[in-house]
DNA sequence: GTCTATAACCTGATAGAC
DNA sequence: GTCTATCAGGTTATAGAC
């Protein structure tokens, strides 16, 4: 979505596309100071409109960031409904849940960051219940199926479904402070990197399941 | 450290005493907006004392971050090191690992947001290779070991590590985003529900690793 | 729909009294 | 060592021209 923001200070006159560019801009900003260390400044410059386009277009700087946070709760809930979860063993649907989750954040890493934010400086106030529970359900009903099939260990299917999403993307968010841990110049989110990421997740979270 | 700032508006003329309410308070206040987030207002007005003493004691903002980190990181190398991990099995020495972990973060429920914060608005500027290293190899090595004796299943000790610290931390980061997934009212920092947490998340980690 | 100019406010940092 | 007063720069948001 935001991967790369177009640079342009074409004056366009197209309401919708220019919505779009903020709102890919905005996704951008807001993965790296959340709602608080924002600022619309950046967001504007970035893609070569003046500020004055977000207000036009957003009310302010809050619709704006409540516009950001529903598209990716929309992307997010939509990727993990598309897997069906209940004609496969428990196994496999976990392997497929976490793998699609993950491909998510590879195409747009600024979702981690922007849940994370989210969290600690809103308090969750803009998340809402809906969106959390169409999350992570289809999570702890494969977990609770696999105990009662007695493929997966006793375990809180709650707490074990929060955990997995912790080992999903704790590599995105902290990739700047663990890169001393790789050879000089690794770079963690190279193509090469995020595949390896993905593949060693995904068996870790079945591994922690098994029985 | 930081759990209950106390609050006081006598005047008292000990220097160390106050740089250390300010630390405190500033930790708390690093952990609610990073660096760039923190206002030195509500750090000061949070222990009864003007702005001017953050400046004169510490310099500038920059230099009390600098300061709230160095601390936040000594207290995590201290106690991971404390952990004899050679003399016992890779199994036993993860668990104590996680577990002194996770004890350090129930302790001072700020540290985990302060290192998110370091890795992605200063891009772990102020975190340094020492510290990481620090923290991560006692985990890499107990992993290495676990491989060779055959205990561990077979996995990169790098990925492996990174992951367990989301496991451990993602809860404590999340726990105002992910609260409805549990009966309302239900409080994620309680005694009873951070006990779970941290015996859940032993458990997960050790089942994740073994062969 | 988009821009320029500006209002109203906030924040880090300094100077100087006590 | 601590406080009060204040400045300079930055930030959200609005008004009005085009």
């Amino acid at each position: 979505m935001a991967s790369s923001v177009k640079k342009s200070a074409v004056t366009t006159r197209d309401a919708e596309a220019t919505k779009g560019r903020i709102l890919d801009a905005a996704e951008e900003e807001f993965a790296k100071g959340g709602l608080l260390g924002a600022r619309t400044e950046a967001i504007a410059a970035n893609i070569g409109v003046t500020k004055s386009m977000i207000f036009y277009h957003f009310g302010d700087k809050e619709g704006l960031y409540q516009a950001v946070l529903e598209r990716a709760i929309a992307l997010r809930i939509r990727s993990i409904q598309k897997i069906d979860i209940h004609s496969i063993e428990p196994k496999d649907a976990m392997r497929a849940l976490v793998g699609a989750f993950i491909d998510d954040i590879v195409v747009n890493q600024n979702l981690p960051a922007i849940f994370f934010y989210e969290g600690i400086q809103n308090k969750g106030k803009y998340y809402g219940q809906i969106a959390i529970e169409s999350i992570y359900r289809p999570f702890v009903e494969v977990i609770e199926r696999g105990i009662k099939s007695g493929q997966f260990r006793k375990c809180d299917p709650l707490h074990v479904s929060v955990n997995i999403m912790g080992m999903c993307v704790f590599y995105f968010c902290h990739h700047e402070n663990v890169k001393h841990l790789w050879p000089a110049g690794t770079d963690l989110l190279s193509k090469d990197m995020r595949a390896q990421h993905r593949s060693e997740a995904v068996e870790q979270v079945v591994a922690s399941l098994l029985a």
